[in-house]
DNA sequence: TTGTAAATGTTATATTATTACATACCGTTA
DNA sequence: TAACGGTATGTAATAATATAACATTTACAA
């Protein structure tokens, strides 16, 4: 069983926006989305992103400086993920296998260093793509 | 053999600094560094780090927003790059593991996506750090 | 030498993210 | 209940990262 998270008022809004739109969606779009909601500044979009992230509901798309909803209700705490990215329609996939996982995370650098967490992204066309 | 490229003097004053500074830069870190030799904006940063990650002379840190040499002579092409970052220090290490670049280019989505490139980027602590 | 691709220079602007400070809310426990 | 502490919110200002648009120059091959 997991920790339930309680998700206030603002996580709560914009938790929904991204979850509905199914895509990466970036900061100042979901500014846009939620000004109708009372949310105005882009400090309380950061905040509610910055604690979605943390308690794993939504994942950063680092290479494009996007966020989108956790698709795999078992990564609860984000901190091994793997996702698929089209460079022609800018589709984005999480990927949940937990063949790759456990490889990740039992992977052990020449240097020893061992690690808590990881992110993959992966490029290709997708299949309407190629 | 790879194929050579004459660095323009931009590039190479870019290169230059970053190689030699031996860990991620940032962009604006990289301008003020080089306004001396008469780079003055931005853009001719970007410009030059753009053509140096393309050519695979460093590669982008995407969690950090920063740019590194790359440490691997193998790898003069950035499509499949791997990094250590120690979250305490900063401390970044590209990994060249022959084992887990075939691992994942070889990986394939459960969707049947085939991926050109990725890139990946594992968090933890350094020896120092740990 | 002339055509073309790549690189440069310059100004302005767009996009992404954080600092600083004040206030409100919510659950725990004295 | 009242006080406390942690979390969340509101607001303004600003910092940091990145690109658009346009003019010009350089490299180099046909
Ligand atoms: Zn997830
Ligand atoms: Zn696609
Ligand atoms: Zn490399
Ligand atoms: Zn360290």
């Amino acid at each position: 069983m997991q920790k339930q998270h309680n998700l206030s008022k603002n996580q709560k809004i914009i938790f929904d926006l991204i979850d509905k739109a199914g895509e990466p969606m970036k900061a100042y779009s979901i500014l846009f989305n939620v000004q109708k909601k009372g949310i105005k500044a882009p400090l309380q979009v950061y905040r509610a992103l910055d604690k979605l992230v943390e308690i794993g509901k939504i994942h950063k798309i680092e290479s494009r400086n996007a966020f989108i909803a956790c698709q795999n209700s078992n990564c609860q705490i984000s901190k091994a993920t793997a996702f698929s990215i089209c460079e022609n329609c800018e589709k984005v996939s999480e990927i949940s296998s937990s063949k790759l996982s456990k490889y990740l995370s039992n992977f052990v650098d020449h240097s020893g260093m061992k690690f808590s967490k990881y992110n993959l992204e992966f490029f290709g066309l997708c299949k309407n793509c190629k």
